[in-house]
DNA sequence: TAAAGTAATGTTATATAATAACGTTTGGAT
DNA sequence: ATCCAAACGTTATTATATAACATTACTTTA
């Protein structure tokens, strides 16, 4: 089972996740032999900012103020695209965001732990969830091809400062 | 397990599935007293029209054919979350659609299987895959409240319909 | 029955999210 | 130098969803 929960609702040194993100992000690409611009790789810095999802017009505004010009929603939308389809983001299709991935490598598909206080989402990726739903699929003579897993709760911290009263970080 | 992906990837009468979600609806209704108006009854029947999930506004459109008058999207929305709330319809986020619930009463979540094909969508509840997700959830100390879980892939019509090269029904 | 209250609906406007279509720039390949 | 293709810019539009407030219709109570 791979899961980044421990770091993403603790308090960490997210300079290490965005350069790991980097990291992958340029091997990737370059074993895709796939352009990684300048404002691509902006935005994959924009949505690895942070552990909680963004949204595109949150990206827009963020990408017009580093670049000191205007950005128009296609711009981001492009370098959406371009990171999805390389397993770099991911969407959460009911928040309207986009989050980075921590692990792009991954055969598995991947179940989101959408923290509903504070905001910030893990992702976990575990073969015996793949196994089951795949089992269950059957079951229903389904093929299965994909899947979109959002789970919500409380993380940990936030769990806690439900019962005593902390302050929940943000 | 409940699941009614016999019914909805099959030829059925569908009329049945139409009654039973009405039936259920109503008696929904009156145990929560809360008003079924015939806006509200009417938005479910068009969901329910197919076992494929729709649109706010196509809902709109049909609703306006219907009635005779405009209809404006607040209209559809409060009868959406109305008929949300009460679980007797899904939001299928990643395809900003809605689709009825088959079984309102199950205390547990549901996964849908959205065939890519045709555009039927099951609904399958499942105890081993509510359990593995709450262990799951456990180990990243995530305390898990609700779930949205869209599993993407071919129903066995679409699936058989690729290899012998038969038409899919529509 | 009139007045008041409340639930539902209507209306207008706007916010938010995403894409289509086409033009321009730029940095190599020939 | 010319051509090509990828990336990006620009404008407009489509799609999805909600806010804010007005109106209607039904109910209940004086």
């Amino acid at each position: 089972m791979m899961s980044n929960a421990r770091t993403a609702y603790h308090i960490h040194d997210h300079e290490r996740c965005i350069n790991a993100a980097l990291q992958l992000t340029r091997d990737i690409c370059q074993k895709n032999k796939v352009n990684l611009t300048p404002t691509k790789e902006q935005v994959l810095k924009l949505i690895w900012q942070s552990h909680r999802p963004i949204g595109a017009y949150q990206i827009q505004d963020q990408l017009a103020r580093i670049s000191r010009k205007a950005v128009a929603p296609p711009t981001v939308y492009r370098a959406l695209q371009f990171l999805t389809k390389l397993g770099l983001i991911h969407k959460i299709h009911s928040l309207n965001s986009f989050i980075g991935c921590p692990f792009p490598n991954s055969p598995q598909s991947n179940l989101f732990l959408i923290c509903e206080k504070c905001g910030n989402v893990a992702e976990v990726s575990c073969r015996n969830v793949d196994y089951l739903l795949q089992e269950t699929c059957e079951n229903a003579n389904f093929n299965l091809n994909s899947k979109n897993i959002e789970l919500f709760g409380l993380c940990v911290l936030c769990n806690e400062s439900k019962s005593t009263q902390k302050l929940a970080i943000d």
